[in-house]
DNA sequence: AACCAGGCTGCGC
DNA sequence: GCGCAGCATGGT
C-alpha cells in the first residue's frame, strides 16, 4: 500500500547532506538507517509504528511512509516530527554571524554550512542514550543501545530489513535491572536505566511536564533528582530535547577534546576560560557544542 | 599494559 | 563542600 508523500519547504541555511552526514558519521546507531540520498526510520506515530524516509527533491523535504497507516493526523505529526529532527524552524543566520567573528571557529560557517542540530524527539530515549553513554567511549555505548533496542524495541521489517522503535517506558519499567547485565551494563547503569522508565511509566517524569517549568534551573533540577542524572546529562537532553539554545553539557569529553583541538583551552581543567568563550555565543551556546561535536569527525 | 572513553554515586574527610 | 574509588568493557 502506497502512502501519500509529505513534503516540508526547506528553510535558509538548510543541508539535508550536511544532516545525513552527521547521522551516518561512523557509527552504528540503530534507530535509524542512512541510505544514498535518503534516511529511512521508523518511529510512533499517532500511536501507530510508521517506517518512513527522507530525501530531498528540489526546494522540499520530502516524507515517504514505508509501511504502517498514517492517518490524517499522524502525518502533522509526522512533518513536524521530521521538522524537530533536523530543528528546521531555527534561522541560523544570527549563529553565523557570531563564528564569524570567531578567528578559530569562522571555517566552521563554510565546511559546515546548513548543518542542524539533530534532535533527540523523545525524552526518554534522550536520557536512556546519555544513561548508556556516559564514560564509556562511543562504539560501545552504540553497541550497548542497540542489544537494548533489539531485546526491547518493537520493529518493523520491510524488505528483509529490520527497522526499530526505541523501547516503551512501561516495558523497561518492569524488568529487573539484572537482565540488563546479561547485555553488558554495568549494575548501577543498569538500575538508573530502570529507574527512569519507572519514572516516565508512573508519570512522575514527561516532556511536556519539563516543559511547564518556567526556568532552566527548574528544568535542570527536575532532571538531576533522579538517580543517574547527573548534570552532563541534564546539560546533554536539554540541548538534544528540549532544544535549550543555552544548554551546555560541561564537562563533555568531545567537547574538551575539541575546544583543546582548537586551541581555545590548553587543559581540560580550564572551567573558567571555557565559559567565558561560551559568553560570547549567548543564545547559541548548544549549537555551538553541537558543531564542536561535529569537528571532532 | 596502563589508561582513557559523550559520568555518576556514595563514601570519607 | 571537595576528592576519590568503583563501575564494565573496548580501543589505543
Amino acid at each position: 500500500m502506497q502512502q501519500e508523500i509529505l513534503r516540508i519547504e526547506k528553510p535558509a541555511l538548510f543541508s539535508f547532506r550536511e544532516c545525513l552526514w552527521f547521522l551516518d558519521r561512523g557509527y552504528d546507531d540503530c534507530l535509524f538507517r542512512v541510505g544514498d540520498q535518503e534516511v529511512r526510520k521508523a518511529i510512533l506515530v499517532d500511536g501507530h509504528p510508521v517506517l518512513f524516509s527522507i530525501r530531498e527533491e528540489g526546494r522540499d523535504l520530502v516524507i515517504q511512509p514505508l509501511s504502517g497507516r498514517v492517518t490524517l493526523r499522524g502525518q502533522s505529526e509526522l512533518k513536524a516530527y521530521v521538522m524537530e529532527w533536523f530543528d528546521m524552524h531555527t534561522d541560523l543566520s544570527p549563529f553565523y554571524t557570531l563564528l564569524q567573528k570567531d578567528k578559530k571557529l569562522a571555517y566552521m560557517r563554510e565546511a559546515y554550512t546548513g548543518l542542524r542540530l539533530i534532535s533527540i524527539a523523545d525524552l526518554f530515549e534522550a536520557l536512556s542514550w546519555s544513561i548508556i553513554g556516559q564514560q564509556i567511549n562511543l562504539n560501545f555505548a552504540y553497541r550497548l543501545k542497540r542489544r537494548l533496542v533489539e531485546a526491547y524495541g518493537e520493529a518493523i521489517n520491510l524488505n528483509h530489513e529490520v527497522h526499530h522503535l526505541f523501547p516503551k517506558p512501561a516495558v523497561l519499567a518492569v524488568i529487573s535491572p539484572s537482565d540488563l547485565r546479561s547485555l553488558q551494563f554495568s549494575e548501577s547503569k543498569a538500575r538508573y536505566l530502570v529507574g527512569v522508565a519507572q519514572a516516565f511509566a508512573d508519570n512522575k517524569l514527561s516532556k511536556s511536564q519539563l516543559q511547564s517549568l518556567s526556568t532552566y534551573d527548574e528544568r535542570h533540577q527536575a532532571l538531576t533528582a533522579f538517580k543517574g542524572i547527573g548534570t552532563w546529562t541534564a546539560n546533554y537532553v536539554l540541548m538534544k530535547t528540549l532544544r535549550e539554545p543555552n544548554a551546555i553539557p560541561h564537562g563533555d569529553v568531545g567537547l574538551l577534546k575539541a575546544l583543546e583541538a582548537h586551541h581555545i583551552i590548553r587543559e581540560r581543567s580550564e572551567a573558567q576560560k571555557i565559559q567565558s568563550y561560551f559568553r560570547k555565543y549567548k543564545g547559541w551556546e548548544s549549537y555551538l557544542v553541537f558543531y564542536l561535536w561535529r569537528s571532532l569527525s
